[in-house]
Formats: structure tokens, C-alpha cells, sequence
DNA sequence: TAGATTGTTAATCGATTAACAATC
DNA sequence: TAGATTGTTAATCGATTAACAATC
């Protein structure tokens, strides 16, 4: 298994989103220079992340279903992974009913809550339990992944709880940075990170649109 | 107003999440060592990223309140922003009912759909419109922010009627990587971007927990 | 005062870009 | 063949870290 350095490692996920994508629409194969278009980078730098996970086709580019396929290979989405979902309010129901994470080989076989009006129903298709029953239900089924949806005040200790039954990776959606042993793996999922940068584009683009604005290339952009 | 560096502008989203959570908690001071323990980085990159912002206190460290309130002042975030959002389904449903974005200044005014079912109903006390309206009312009102929760499918086309009404930023939750105009701000939200870090690493983790792993500092994790 | 912490400089490190030979 | 494109090297660029003087 050859290793990703973390810069690589962050754009892939861009660049099988994309291929996925043109191989969708039947594209059999992409230069370095269209993929770079689309990804926003330098065909140079496409070809050098490229050069660790998949061979090209000299004069004719990348082959999509291939580098498609070698991308899920490094990033260890061919194999099935089952998780827990903590937390069956309007983020967590969201997320049981987005379809989009199987292609991730993500399937959540259950949902845990601890309002007794959703305990039993089925979100989905998928079960919401009691939250009392969830270590025993880790161990029983040897369930190595915990996404947590509950409010923010809650979420360290849905964390702790995950890491004390023995799972080995947490995906968070709750705005809290949370603290766990180093031995695992913590992600914390910020949906409001994006919006802060498009606010932060959007207020220097009013101020450079109320000062006169020098007809740069591009375009003014008044609408 | 100071420009800050691409680098630091991905990190500012990060401080203020967990500066936000700390001043909740009433912590008054906090240390760049601190900090930089909750972020993951150098205590040293801390007083570097912070120094464009904000005044430290020497011997005491950099008071949480009015750090929160210089990072909102430079991502923009005190100045309120009205944004319309496509697509009534799950996820967007799911965007609807999230409170966190009223921190950021964001205020959903209208959904558009073009399910009869759902036109004229109310999700979280926001109205759901007809799709037909949706330029009209965006000149209209001159919202220039819009939000897209449609399948990959339809997200473009979405787009381009966002373009097309003149709105000035799309933030995407569709999986595709949309194009616009250089003039419009197009920020291309791709949930399963984590899911596919945490795969990766749950990969080489398994991989190294079957190859008997010396006993390397952190403990071997094995439960 | 002594000690803790910031702010900043210089050194290091890693990532991106430019250029071009290899190749089909 | 001529031409387009990869793969790779060297050069550049920017970001992080280490060190330490300034300061309260």
C-alpha cells in the first residue's frame, strides 16, 4: 500500500467526485489539463497526485472507469463498512436518508435516540434504538464507526461513550471540536465552515463593488 | 481591512468554532498553547494566524470574547445575509431545521420546490415555494446568496438560474462540482469528503492491526 | 523580581509550478 | 512522422516550526 501524502490526500476525494461523475456520463478518458480545469488546480500538479495511484495513457490522458476504480482502491471505499448513528433529529434523519454514502461503502444499520416517541420506528428503513442499549449493541455487532447528530452540548459525551464501547472512528456533525484517545479517529465535520468563507468572499466583493472597481479581467460582475 | 492568507482563512472557521464553544463555557483567557492542543497545530502558528487578528495579553493569552468577535468581524460574519434554497427533500429539509447558521448570520428566507405536494407548506416556519417563481423573487427581494440541496442531476441546471437571476454566491451541497461565471462565488460542499479521510485511515488501521503493530507510544488500542 | 506568554524573525520543511524529455 | 500528453526533475513558492527577545 503505497501512502498518500496529506496535501494528495485531501484532493482526492475532489477528484473521485469528478471522474465519478464524467464516467457517469459515459466519458472514457480525461487529460490532466480537463481535470485540472475542473478541480481548479494545475495540470501539473494532476498529473503528479495522479502519478502515486494510476497510470496514464501517453497522448491520450487518464482512463475514468480505471483511475476511478484505483481512487476507491487507496481511499478503502471497496469494503463495506457498518456504523451507528446517534442522534435521529433533523440532521440525523438527513443523513439516514441521503443515498449518496453508499457508493462510500457507508451503510448505517441503526439509529440510536433517546426520545421515546421515535424509539422503534424505522427512519429510512433503518431501526432507531434506544440509547440505552447502545454499548451492548457496539460490542454484540462489533460496530466500528459512530456518527453523531445530536446537539452540541451532548456530543462529548455520545463521543466518549462511542470510544468506551470500543469503536475505532467518529464521524461528528455536531459544531463542537471533539477529544478522544489518539488511537482514534476523530473527524469533525464543520457544515458551517464553508459558509463562513463565502461570507468572507462576499464581503470583500461588496466592498470592491461599492468602491468603483477597476474593470479588472473577468468581468465587473454588476447584475 | 487586512487580508488574511489562504492557509489561515481555512483555520479561522476552526478558532471561532472552538473560541465560540469556550466563551459559552465562560472561559475568559486562553493560551496559544492552549489553542493550538484543541486545533492540532503549533502553539507557535496560533500566535502567527491570530497576530492578523487580534491582540494577545502578555503572560495571559488572548481574551476569548473579543477573539470571537474579531474573527466574526473578519470572516463577515456580523452583517446578515439572506439566502434562498432549492430543493425541499431530505437534506434540504435538514438545512432548514439546523439553527447553527443563525450564529453566521445567515438567514434561510424561502425554499423553492417543484413538488406541488410541497409547495405552500412551511418547513421550519420557512415558506415553500413554486420553482417557476424562483427568479422573479430573487430579483425581487435581491437575495444574492442561494443554497442548493437538489440531486446531482438537477444541481446545475439550478445553477445556472442562480447565475442567470443574478445572485452573487451558490453554496452546493449536491454532489457534483458546479461551474459559474469567475464573478460568482460557488462553494462546492462534498459531505462524503470525510467519510472517505476516515475510510482511509480506518483502512491503514486495520491493515496494521493485523500485522502485529509495535507497541508504539499511545497504547495498541486493540479492545 | 521572576516567570509566563506574546509577537516576530530566521530556518526548515513541504507543496506547487515550470520545464522538458520520453512516448505512443 | 508529427503532435499530444504523460511522468519526472529542478526551481520556486509559501507555510510551518523553532527560537528568542520583548513585555507585563
Amino acid at each position: 500500500m503505497r501512502k498518500v501524502s496529506a496535501a494528495v490526500l485531501a484532493r482526492l476525494p475532489r477528484y473521485y467526485q469528478i471522474l465519478a461523475d464524467l464516467r457517469e456520463r459515459g466519458r472514457e478518458f480525461v487529460s490532466s489539463e480537463h481535470l485540472g480545469r475542473l478541480l481548479g488546480v494545475d495540470d501539473s500538479l494532476v498529473r503528479k497526485d495522479l502519478s502515486g495511484v494510476v497510470s496514464g495513457v501517453q497522448r491520450v490522458g487518464y482512463h475514468v472507469p480505471t483511475t476511478v476504480a484505483r481512487i476507491e482502491e487507496v481511499l478503502g471505499l471497496a469494503n463495506a463498512k457498518e456504523a451507528f448513528l446517534v442522534g435521529a433529529g433533523s440532521l440525523g434523519r438527513a443523513l439516514l436518508r441521503y443515498t449518496g454514502f453508499e457508493q462510500y461503502g457507508l451503510k448505517i444499520v441503526a439509529a440510536f435516540d433517546g426520545d421515546p416517541a421515535l424509539i422503534g420506528s424505522r427512519i429510512a428503513n433503518t431501526p432507531v434504538l434506544c440509547l440505552g442499549e447502545f454499548e451492548d449493541m457496539v460490542r454484540r455487532m462489533k460496530i466500528r464507526m459512530g456518527i453523531i447528530t445530536v446537539p452540541a452540548a451532548a456530543a462529548q459525551e455520545v463521543a466518549d461513550r462511542m470510544v468506551r464501547s470500543g469503536m475505532m472512528a467518529i464521524w461528528n456533525f455536531a459544531p463542537v471540536a471533539l477529544v478522544a484517545p489518539p488511537d482514534v479517529i476523530v473527524r469533525n465535520e464543520n457544515l458551517a465552515a464553508g459558509l463562513s468563507l463565502i461570507c468572507y468572499e462576499l464581503q470583500g466583493k461588496m466592498q470592491s463593488d461599492l468602491s468603483g472597481e477597476g474593470a479588472g479581467p473577468g468581468g465587473g460582475g454588476r447584475l
